[in-house]
DNA sequence: TGACAATGCCTCACGGTTTGAGGCATCGTC
DNA sequence: GACGATGCCTCAAACCGTGAGGCATTGTCA
């Protein structure tokens, strides 16, 4: 765990994940995609870094799955845990206390 | 150089410096400083990333610097080029697509 | 006088994170 | 029957910031 500046350089994806999941349940190839669609094509992460991100989450028991088959495809669907759910907050409280933070430095020279 | 997500989780405190220097020459100890106090104590890079990120700036023309002493001190001032203040104009303009994009999503569902 | 923090510059090994490419299997479409 | 999209996954490389270290001077406090 970072100490000095926390997770919003970084964890922004470990924070859009448990978002899109506070929401509804997903699977991870729609996250990735819902990613890149619901920034406004802003953000693109990719596999290699939201398989890994909700491998971890589940582990940390912020989210859970369950298998389900769809049209002979497997899906993995996670959902938020109470514990994810916190921790989106705290996340959310990270990343705008960082922008505030970086506003403060633009916008500034009140002089 | 990244090619899809720009330099907005990471290159943060490259265009912080820029920011700065456009304000007035300062030299690397007081930028350290100043991101911490001119952030609001949220944002508080260490020497060993803004030093560097000095020299890498220096290399790429986006700042240039000079010498001075002062009171038995010797500080290496740093002033924004010109292109240092497009390439500053760049950076903020990815950094509020960034965070508008994220905006996007976290107040998403219009549903 | 001696010690210790702050100023001021710098470097570097480590660790965490994303990229981009790869592998595998199924479905739909042309 | 070929190819792209869907769906899961992994892994080496690259990138970047941390935290600690080194060096020298000044100021402060005992």
């Amino acid at each position: 765990m970072r100490k000095t500046n926390p997770n919003f350089l970084n964890g922004v994806p470990e924070m859009l994940v448990l978002k899109l999941l506070s929401r509804r349940q997903m699977y991870g190839y729609e996250i990735v995609k819902a990613i890149q669609t619901e920034t406004g094509e802003t953000l693109a992460f990719g596999e290699g870094c939201i398989y890994p991100c909700l491998h971890y989450l589940e582990e940390e028991k912020l989210v859970s799955s369950h298998r389900k088959d769809v049209g002979g495809r497997s899906r993995n669907y996670y959902g938020l845990t109470r514990r994810g759910n916190k921790r989106l907050e705290e996340l959310s409280a990270d990343w705008s206390r960082v922008t505030s933070g970086i506003s403060l430095l633009i916008q500034g020279e009140h002089a």
